[in-house]
DNA sequence: CGTCGTTTTGATCAAATTCAAAAAGTGTGG
DNA sequence: CCACACTTTTTGAATTTGATCAAAACGACG
């Protein structure tokens, strides 16, 4: 029943063969003081901290457009941040369909996950560059407590909460609900939150239409046509194909579910 | 565009008021030893571990059916872990559209979470039994370091793992994978990974054909065709509507994608 | 300028939803 | 034990959303 008959050919993804020479932990950090308890705000020392280890202890790689970081199955060996560029996850079906499971950008960890072997595979949608270090120096660190561990449990708690904003989008939301808090979602992650910028904010998007069908749990088609309705409605500007101007937030907001 | 007019009415839930005393945290425990890497093998010592701690120092609780354990943007307070019955955990969008993220059984946790507040809700579906255990202390208990640590780290990891398939699942399968998928997943979840029962195993149901539907992002009326579907291809049977005859399971493991 | 990959648009199709109603199950009180 | 009210589940018919198939438009690049 229901057999998807087409099978549509995976872009063709270069393998990356990662070998990083095993290095010691830096050095565990002192006693954290509790984090304070305000709300939507990231917490920037944190931010800080996790940056400085991965500059410090870090390996600096680089990715080419199209080529995988790592594979799903791939025994887990390191955890990465991103510098530049963008990563996308993504999981495979058999016969070819794709999830995409998040965007990743400057600054963004991709790879935290504790099994043995990744659940997902990672791959560049444009040349990017990033700093690898050895998982197992990050467990050694969470065992050590203090600040590190705390930094880490909280950081994967809210790829979870992300995560379950991604499950409630595919399971209840329209296709121009999706492409609008697509959108929404996109320009904060990009690091401009909400600023009122007057006459509406430009997005520029550096994944395919094929990227967002496949995070969005739609088609290309399905992408596209939503993309000229908003369009037709005041919503957004397609100044290009990739460049959009965000000219009504509002009603955007309202779009979304 | 598309908007939703009918406006299903949610169930009516009872709200609950949990206060529990300030409670000190559980001793840390000593030096663990590296998690051995077998894979797909529950870490029964880390299991136990938390139960230990739950049952020591946490309080019980009875909820009753459709009552809520938490609502969403409630500060979070606690954290549980289902003794008996079983809990649901949603999401809601204004207009009535739900979406479960997950059932949660006996040893299960519910409300791991690291913001200030719960970004979703919990309610139980049938009479259950929890233990309540303050957030404060398990952080207290991360930041200390030890065994402790790196279990919680690797519980919400887990969590994000089973959520990253929900993602594949509400993204890129049809409506028949959907419902293979789940059967198999509860099957397993409950206790029962694949031992090889001769003539199959009899699954009992917990939750409405509400919930499935909210939790595979369907219509009851689909989850209902569905199974009468699965039902007259001889791979499930309907003993009642809660009650199925898993007959061919190899069937059903092909049909999932 | 021609080629190749991406995006848009159009026409048709199918899967799942919606609307509607019958059937089955549950619990209550006589 | 049955009658009654009420909820859940199943089934049917019509409708809708998004997918599929097909082709034209667009853009980047040699």
């Amino acid at each position: 029943m229901s057999s998807i008959l087409q099978i549509r050919q995976p872009a063709f993804v270069e393998p990356l063969s990662v070998s990083l020479p095993n290095m010691r932990s830096g050095r565990g950090h002192g006693e954290g003081q509790q984090a304070l308890c305000v709300e939507k705000i990231v917490d920037w020392s944190s931010e800080a901290q996790i940056a400085q280890l991965f500059t410090e202890t870090g390996i600096s790689l680089t990715v080419s457009r199209n080529s995988e970081l790592f594979a799903e199955d791939q025994p887990i060996d390191n955890i990465y941040r991103v510098e530049s560029g963008v990563i996308r996850t993504c999981k495979l079906l058999n016969d070819g369909r794709r999830q995409i499971d998040g965007f990743y950008m400057a600054g963004d960890i991709v790879g935290l996950e504790m099994g043995c072997r990744y659940t997902y595979c990672a791959e560049a949608i444009a040349r990017s560059t990033v700093r690898a270090i050895r998982m197992r120096s990050l467990r050694v660190q969470v065992e050590a407590g203090g600040r590190m561990a705390s930094v880490l449990w909280d950081m994967t708690a809210r790829e979870l909460q992300r995560s379950r904003e991604h499950i409630l989008l595919l399971g209840r939301r329209s296709a121009t609900e999706r492409v609008a808090s697509f959108l929404l979602s996109f320009a904060s992650h990009i690091g401009r939150p909400n600023a009122a910028e007057p006459g509406g904010m430009i997005l520029d998007l550096p994944m395919s239409r094929q990227d967002m069908a496949d995070y969005l749990g739609l088609t290309i088609e399905t992408v596209s046509r939503t993309f000229t309705q908003l369009e037709g409605m005041g919503v957004i500007a397609l100044l290009s194909a990739r460049r959009v101007h965000l000219s009504n937030r509002t009603a955007l907001r309202d779009l979304n579910g």
